[in-house]
DNA sequence: TGCCAATTGTTCTTCAGCGCACAGAGTAAC
DNA sequence: GTTACTCTGTGCGCTGAAGAACAATTGGCA
């Protein structure tokens, strides 16, 4: 879909689109630059902006009580915040967290609203990213039902390895834990295993990913099916 | 939103469309019987038909390779399956299997995108019932990562009594705990106990709602988040 | 420089649930 | 009426993880 000259700027949706629409959209979006933890929606409260991540990268939570808020989907270039605009919702099902640190671009929902309604090919890519994120939520609950503290925590390294364009990132293991729904001492244990193996390194909340091929091997199968799926509906 | 004098099936989505629309769909829908067991759709596969159950109830899981596929989301006359047309995708995320027996309308997947392109209200209503399916499988993710056996147990028995119309279902232990993704014995011991509260009686794989207030009591609060959820946004 | 907070390491007990096996009891079929 | 199957009851060892407490170390900041 996307062809001739024109700047990619690196999110995956926007690159699929027509580059009429493409620049209308740049038109009225700003390029803003997100830093750790920055909290940019909560849990079904109304929007202001919508995001389109660069090189950031977003964690979708979900508020349990009694818990810390669960990680459900990891978000970079590869999505957006504010899909369910798309579904006439003025809101997102999550909490949305900056996990890594980076460029986004972001969008009013007014803007993109009008948007949305002069312009279907945006409807339509969004429609797809919509099942996605409704395929990924459906996984990621079978994976916090059947699989274990370090199939899942490789999971979610590889999931921030792809969307930190760097080898390595800013992640502690108590963050790790809280968004993987377990205890912080489960973490350091398995990630101790990790580094033992030599496929990571890390310190003090600085983690280096040092064989990729080896941690796809210790993943839950969540990981590679997603990904397979998200290329199948979108790229 | 639903005024004057029709013919109200008791689906509560349909119920919300204005009279034309919904004698639109009435017109191009058969009335069908659903069997237990029966499977209407594979989890990303074509469908071929859309479907409003009104006293039948089909149970949403998704497949994980060496389990049983888990139940995500619970479907009776407040929700439909093929929601995911209005996102342009002609597949459902899940497996869909009928768990309780009973009536449905049921439309081709080409008539209901025919009345999709012609009927905005239409598209306006579905948008927030896959805005609520998405709070619902998070909030699944979540209940499967932190709850533990009992209320999840009651959780799926108060879904089931509120899509039944009746206050007896057929349900058996093995069932429950493939869908819950636990085991069958844990379920054993689990209903046992609300057996000898008088909650619910059981008996070769018919369940009977005794005590439907003390039920509540025990669930997670998954429920009641999720029941409030869905009268926000839609009805 | 020295204090404080954040990060990671470690260990111990407790427990829910798994996995498995087997037994009884009801039901349908032949 | 006997067989075969489904559904439910129950027990037991095992294990992953919870829960909790405390130590050690690093880095930022006053």
């Amino acid at each position: 879909m996307s062809t001739g000259s024109r700047l990619l700027l690196g999110n995956r949706l926007l690159d699929e689109l027509p580059v009429a629409q493409y620049n209308k959209i740049l038109a009225s979006s700003d390029m803003v630059t997100l830093s750790s933890s920055q909290v940019l929606c909560d849990q079904d409260l109304s929007l202001t902006y919508v995001y389109f991540p660069l090189t950031a990268s977003l964690s979708m939570m979900i508020n349990v009580t009694q818990h810390p808020p669960l990680g459900m989907i990891l978000v970079g270039n590869e999505g957006m915040l504010g899909a369910s605009l798309v579904l006439g919702v003025r809101a997102a099902p999550f909490r949305a967290v900056v996990q890594g640190k980076g460029t986004a671009l972001r969008i009013s929902v007014a803007d993109f609203n009008a948007l949305l309604t002069d312009n279907t090919e945006i409807g339509i890519v969004l429609g797809r990213y919509v099942y996605v994120l409704m395929e990924q939520l459906s996984q990621t609950a079978a994976c916090h039902r059947f699989h274990e503290v370090e199939p899942r925590l490789v999971r979610w390294l590889l999931l921030t390895h792809d969307r930190a364009h760097a080898d390595n990132f800013y992640l502690t293991h108590l963050s790790l834990a809280e968004m993987l729904g377990v205890q912080r001492s489960a973490i350091t244990i398995a990630a101790g295993i990790l580094q033992q193996k030599k496929l990571i390194s890390y310190a003090r909340g600085v983690i280096t990913v040092i064989d990729r091929a080896g941690l796809e091997q210790l993943s839950c199968e969540c990981y590679g099916l997603l990904e397979a799926d998200y290329h199948r509906l979108i790229g």
